[in-house]
DNA sequence: GTCTATATACAGATAGAC
DNA sequence: GTCTATCTGTATATAGAC
């Protein structure tokens, strides 16, 4: 194992995607590893500490998604189905997006853990708004950027939350086909 | 206690749309419905079979007050509010749907219980269909009404996740100005 | 940094008395 | 239908050797 720590997130937050906060304990997570539990406390004292630099990581890698999606595309069409194709990924590997998963089981979570999801969040409709109202011209709907965002936002968590019960990618579809609507081509 | 076996389940349903499936255990349980663990496994002999229970009333008394809409309310923007006031009920509590929260945990769950949350999620996209349709004059969008109902639904599970996290309702008000958006006054 | 060993608490579940 | 008592497994977490 190059880096211990490292892995040790990988795998906990592929579990926390997969089957939520309770549905893995230190030692099953040891066991996927490689190690003993006691060496996943020696790298994250808590259960908590370990939750707090999942949400951490996950954020950051998903604001360098984000940012690439600025570089890279140019209409707003494109950029709003680049960010589908984020989540589509996560669905088709039958997971959640990690904020949307421990969302949904907040009153779990310590005060630091629920702050940092309030930031994910955050970060996910500013860069929306951002792109909705660069390309304010290719906007077809009487919405306003924030709402949309909101809206967009929603409906993708959504969307991955009940398409991964039945399979297939029928509501992320549909957020696709709603993109099509408010965007101009 | 008038009927112990609801009582449970009233309490178990709360506790499962608050903070998940693993937040509460037989015991926890019994503690606040005033009965001892062994009572309540007398009612529900595994934890499995209390889940599916739950899952099916939950879905009858929301097809329930999906028929109530229906007969109340005649016009498809009053009728889409309608719904969104099911969720809004749902978030004032502070707590989520019961079926997008044992969603996430979807994983987690035996196969009966996957099919009954399919079966609430098709209940209620189905309605969304048959009002869709039955009042497509009123509808503004290239949409179509299948595409506008997992978008609506999706957006509903989400905007809950979503704004239980920080606090207000800011989605489930995007939402309604979306519908608001694309109905016809 | 990883291990063995262990502490303490709690999970789901069952047997059998009343 | 509810209770007491108990079984077995597993949870988070820590102490101390290597």
């Amino acid at each position: 194992m190059a880096n211990t720590k490292e892995t040790i997130q990988d795998i906990a937050t592929d579990l926390v995607q997969r089957t939520g906060l309770n549905s893995f304990s230190f030692r099953t997570l040891a066991d996927q590893v490689g190690v003993k539990s006691s060496s996943v406390h020696y790298h994250f004292p808590s259960k908590g500490d370990l939750v707090r630099a999942l949400i951490q990581t996950y954020t950051a890698h998903f604001r360098d998604k984000l940012d690439e999606i600025t570089a890279q595309r140019s209409t707003l069409y494109d950029r709003l189905q680049g960010l589908i194709d984020i989540f589509e990924a996560v669905l088709l590997e039958e997971k959640l997006c990690l904020c949307g998963a421990l969302a949904a089981q907040v009153g779990a979570l310590d005060e630091d853990s629920q702050a940092l999801l309030r930031r994910y969040f955050s970060v996910a409709e500013s860069w929306l708004v951002y792109a909705l109202r660069a390309h304010a011209d290719q906007l077809q709907t009487p919405m306003s950027p924030e709402d949309l965002a909101q809206v967009l936002m929603a409906g993708l968590e959504g969307a991955v939350l009940i398409d991964r019960v039945d399979g297939g990618q029928r509501r992320l579809d549909a957020m696709r086909a709603m993109v099509r609507a408010v965007t101009a081509s």
